[in-house]
This record gives C-alpha cells, sequence and structure tokens, in this order.
RNA sequence: GGUGCCUUGGAUGAGUGGCUUAGUCACCGGUCUGCAAAACCGUGCACGGCGGUUCGAAUCCGCCAGGCACCU
C-alpha cells in the first residue's frame, strides 16, 4: 500500500494537480486542509469545486459544519479508517493538501492525549479571557515542570492546552508525550509543489482578486452571524468581518488578505523545509507524473 | 541672486551632545505533538556629503548638494 502525499504551500497549484495524479492512479483525493472540512466555506478556501469532484472523488471536503471541533488527531484517525477502507480496492491513494500538522498527524502520527473535558476547556478559556494567563503559567509550572522547561510559555495557547490536559487527565502533559512515530500501513511519498517566492506571491494576489469577483464577499456575509467559531478565525474571513463591521475599508480589507496569506505560504514553507522525505517539484514540470509510475 | 526652513533605515516617524538611538508598517528568519489558514518568537538595515569644535555628535559650527517656502 501506498500512500501518495502532495503538498505545497497554498495557491501553488495543488488542487489541479492532484486530479491528474488521482486519475492516474485511480485514487480518490483524500483532501488535507484543515478549513475546507468545512462546508459553506468553499470560495475563501478555495476550495475543490463541484466540477473538480466530479472528476475525481474527494473526501474531507466541506463535510463539517462551521461550528464543529475539529483536530489534527481528529484527522488522523478520519483518514486511517478511510485508508484501511479503501485499501480493499486500491494500492495506491492520493493524499492533496497544504494543513501541515495534518500531514504529519497521518504520516507520523501524534502522541494518544485524553480528549479534553468540555468543562476544562471552557473554564480555561475564560480565564484566558480574564487576563489570568500569568496564574496559568504558575499552575503549569507546579503541575508539569517538565513541559514548562521546554514549552514557549509565551504562546497562550500551548500554555493552555497544556493545562487542558493535565486537568482533564490528572496527569501532566508531558507524560503523554511519546515523540515516537507511528508505523503507518502504508509507504508514504511525499511531493512537494514549489515556485519561485515571486511567482508564488503574484499567483496568491490574483488569487484574493478572482475570489472577491467569485462572491467572496456574499460568502462571509452569509457566515457573519458565525463569526466567533474557530473555522472562522482564518485567513480571508476574518479581514472580511472587519470590513463588514465598519472597522476597516473593503481595499484596506482586500491587501490584509494578500499579505496574510503570502505570511500563511512562508509558515507553510518553513515547516516543509525540515522534512527531507519531501522530493520537490515545480507543478509544470513534466517529470512529476513519473514519480507516481 | 537673497533670506529662512528642511534632509534619519524599504516606508513612515520620534529623538537634540554620551548610556542598549524609539515606535509603527513592510521585508526577512524561526517555533510548532488535539480548534494550526491558529498562536507565538526573533533579526538586519539610518542619522545627505565633507570638514571642524569636543574626551565624545545624528544632536553644536562651517562649507557643499538636494528639497520646500518667501523676497528681489
Amino acid at each position: 500500500m501506498k500512500l501518495y502525499v502532495l503538498l505545497g504551500p497554498t495557491a501553488v497549484g495543488k488542487t489541479e494537480l492532484a486530479l491528474q495524479i488521482a486519475e492516474k492512479l485511480g485514487s480518490p483525493i483524500l483532501n488535507c486542509d484543515s478549513r475546507q472540512i468545512y462546508r459553506g466555506m468553499e470560495i475563501g478556501t478555495a476550495a475543490p469545486t463541484p466540477e473538480q469532484q466530479q472528476r475525481v472523488k474527494h473526501y474531507f471536503v466541506g463535510t463539517h459544519d462551521i461550528g464543529s471541533y475539529y483536530s489534527a488527531a481528529q484527522y488522523e484517525q478520519d483518514v486511517l479508517s478511510l485508508v484501511r477502507e479503501l485499501s480493499h480496492e486500491h494500492c495506491s491513494l492520493l493524499l492533496s493538501g497544504g494543513s501541515m500538522m495534518y500531514i504529519d498527524a497521518v504520516c507520523n502520527g501524534i502522541d494518544d492525549i485524553p480528549t479534553v473535558d468540555a468543562e476544562v476547556r471552557e473554564t480555561l478559556r475564560r480565564r484566558l479571557n480574564n487576563g489570568e494567563i500569568d496564574e496559568m503559567r504558575s499552575e503549569l509550572r507546579l503541575l508539569d515542570p517538565a513541559y514548562y522547561r521546554e514549552a514557549d510559555t509565551r504562546n497562550p495557547k500551548r500554555v493552555v492546552h497544556a493545562l487542558e490536559v493535565c486537568y482533564t487527565s490528572g496527569r501532566p502533559y508531558s507524560s503523554f508525550l511519546t515523540k515516537e512515530r507511528k508505523p503507518r500501513p502504508f509507504d508514504v511519498v511525499k511531493i512537494g509543489l514549489r515556485r519561485e517566492r515571486q511567482e508564488l506571491f503574484d499567483r496568491i494576489n490574483q488569487r484574493v482578486d478572482a475570489m472577491m469577483a467569485a462572491g467572496m464577499l456574499d460568502e462571509v456575509s452569509r457566515l457573519r452571524p458565525f463569526r466567533h467559531e474557530n473555522a472562522l478565525n482564518t485567513v480571508g474571513y476574518k479581514e472580511l468581518f472587519h470590513y463588514l463591521e465598519g472597522e476597516w475599508e473593503l481595499p484596506f480589507a482586500i491587501e490584509k488578505i494578500k499579505k496574510n496569506t503570502r505570511d500563511y505560504a512562508k509558515k507553510q514553507m518553513t515547516w516543509f523545509a525540515h522534512d527531507n522525505e519531501i522530493k520537490w517539484f515545480h507543478p509544470d514540470e513534466p517529470s512529476i507524473m513519473k514519480v507516481v509510475l
């Protein structure tokens, strides 16, 4: 069993190439995008279109409600069980997307950490909003000194999550971290797409304009009642919410979307740069198709 | 031709003799094990040019260059 993983920064051209590769492999596409999972965000996340989904069967596109909880660990489980199912009729499958952590979760696994108790989560969230981050840091130092020493405690998300696990499980968060690579019932072949920076940035800027022309503002307006949901804390949506709230001018918001998308692409490239299992190609290179034969 | 004002890093913009010379934006680099298109962290780069005063000048003085304003 072989799992091909097509990855690369946003707007590099994964969607189109994925279709070609999938057709060649006779595989469906297991989408790997933490936002395209949600229903109703099609334009702003550049999700595969209905036509594209008709060409090749896609999984993990528009399957969840905006308000529902999802995570890399959940994705790991979902993909693994889907792969198990599909392996009866496929000897190779294609996973395609740019969500770095989701890719790692599938390829290497995430440690098993107890699911955080909803009440604990809510309590800590409230305390954080109350400005109690300093006390929470102190608590973490007591409950999990080992993690406290290594973690970036200036990042509230890290502190909160570690505490969530400590309080839910009654054990130090770090006691769940094995840092071991989980065995997989498939071989992974990572295909990375990259372009020269200027080329990629031009595509990003153009794509944002295209999204606006395609009705992005309507899509965002429709989602406005849900703007506090985590799924919508996403490039493209958060900026246009500022516009709809009357806080930003539209051209300013659009420039921000472009800038934040470029930043996101840079972060993706930084992350992928450490992964030496990736074979890199320019999307237009013909040799790329040979990799999957 | 004369007089006055101005000239700070990629942009903007404080600072008026000496301590690590801001801040903001942009650019660039990095972190990442359960909401990750999230969150967080970091770096570089300047005082128009030349000369002088001074222990020490972006800060004072002179000349030059460029810009702006006014005057003849």
